[in-house]
DNA sequence: CTAAAAACGAGCAAAAACGAACATTTTTAC
DNA sequence: GTAAAAATGTTCGTTTTTGCTCGTTTTTAG
């Protein structure tokens, strides 16, 4: 049997079995392993499986191998920025919660809290929020952003414009010295925006290292929020400036 | 963490019995506890299972049990007929997906096809179809029902009439001899009609175990329904009923 | 509470799997 | 038919995985 022949069925049975073993492989088709495994390499580089030791798997988990690296880095400093913001959060208000992994950390810290309603563009807090029955999730449309299970564009903002929040949980891509918050994704800003519009308290959370990173689109200025959550302390400039405009810097 | 075969395994073992032992799985694979400790360290690290002594067991995170074990309900013939509803949808096209646990399968189902525009208001369809890179993903808006997933209420309805859709696949809850299409939640009802009212074609999707259930809010009637999947035969009353309205109904 | 038993993790050597390079066979083009 | 190209098989040094020993920690029984 041809090369041609034999990567549709190696697929057919990773699909029904939902693994495959070189020896497997080699007892089926008859050929030598060193065949099999060019085979399944060739396979897992365009995608299609995924290789192991021994043999190759269906790619199922990898989905958010990315989000879930980013999701470790910095995850300690994360979830004490998270606590700190939401002990500033009462029980009984209505709370909007935007993409981003400190968001996520601030979901998850909230579980504590009673008689919330929760309003959402990331499926990742929807689904960690559904734990706490006395939570109301409530999740905006949108298109689904695979990368960190964000919605964004227009469906989100719209869902928005139909709320007036209590409190608002922001985070940004990147932090500018003169107090820009800014965000790689421009359908994302458009939907911050919103937020800011129809919240009565914004809280932005950011750990120490937004402010060494860029990103190309302005989503609002400091003066736009009322508590800037953190964990290093800030630069001169920025922190005379949030003095300035009367924000509010909590460290966590 | 190094891949290996096992550890996919594991997972789906520890998925359905909710717990695995290290005993237990050196004899399911035939190696020695030292090998299935060290897959287990490994998997505790990345999050996937909560390592306890003598085994693991699911991290608290992913619960959900009574909605688990109801998806377990019944499970081959909702594969079945998640296969062959799919085959009935070409590429390149719109479809929503409604709540249901069949409905999940279909989505499972539709992972193979190629430039989709899915629409849905279940957030685990949305996180299955996620995996799949050439389908583009949009959820409605909605209160989020903890049970199963499903987004409700007059957002998601808001969502669902600025589209029109190819195709439609729904469930529902329970089946009536003269063809009416019942739910048990009133405001679910309310996201079926907007959804039969802006989709081109309308599929069904239910197990014969729907026509042995009661459910008190209709839906709409077979009448509207333009494909009707199933697993066992019809009655003659619902078969005729079909014939008659123009339904067409396929066997899994 | 104490002691025995079971489970655990670290380190190490053996075994298995791996990939690269090259020889050989099969397919394809002319 | 031949020659080039592609696929396959073989060899061998390298890497990864696995099983074993042993001292430590956790659980269980009394």
């Amino acid at each position: 049997m041809s090369q041609s022949l034999r990567k549709p069925e190696i697929i057919k049975i990773a699909r029904r079995e939902g693994r495959v073993t070189v020896d497997g492989l080699v007892d089926h088709f008859g050929v030598a392993p060193q065949t099999i495994r060019r085979d399944l390499t060739e396979l897992a580089d365009s995608g299609k499986l995924e290789r192991v030791h021994g043999g190759a798997v269906l790619p199922s988990t990898t989905t958010n191998i990315g989000y879930s690296e980013r999701r470790e880095l910095n995850q300690a400093a994360k979830v004490d920025i998270a606590r700190v913001c939401a002990a500033q959060i009462p029980n009984d208000c209505s709370v909007f919660l935007n993409i981003g992994t400190t968001t996520e950390a601030v979901a998850g810290e909230l579980l504590h809290h009673q008689g919330l309603l929760v309003v959402t563009n990331n499926i990742n807090i929807a689904m960690i929020l559904s734990q706490n029955p006395s939570i109301e999730v409530v999740v905006t449309g949108g298109n689904l952003r695979r990368s960190d299970g964000g919605l964004i564009g227009d469906l989100a903002t719209q869902t928005i414009r139909q709320f007036q929040f209590d409190y608002a949980v922001i985070s940004c891509s990147a932090l500018r010295e003169n107090g820009d918050l800014m965000d790689f994704d421009i359908q994302e800003v458009g939907v911050s925006k919103t937020i800011i519009a129809h919240s009565e308290e914004v809280f932005l959370v950011a750990d120490g290292s937004k402010f060494e990173r860029k990103a190309p689109a302005r989503i609002a200025s400091m003066a736009q929020v009322d508590l800037f959550v953190t964990d290093l302390p800030l630069s001169p400039a920025c922190a005379s400036f949030c003095e300035t405009s009367g924000t509010k810097v909590l460290y966590a």
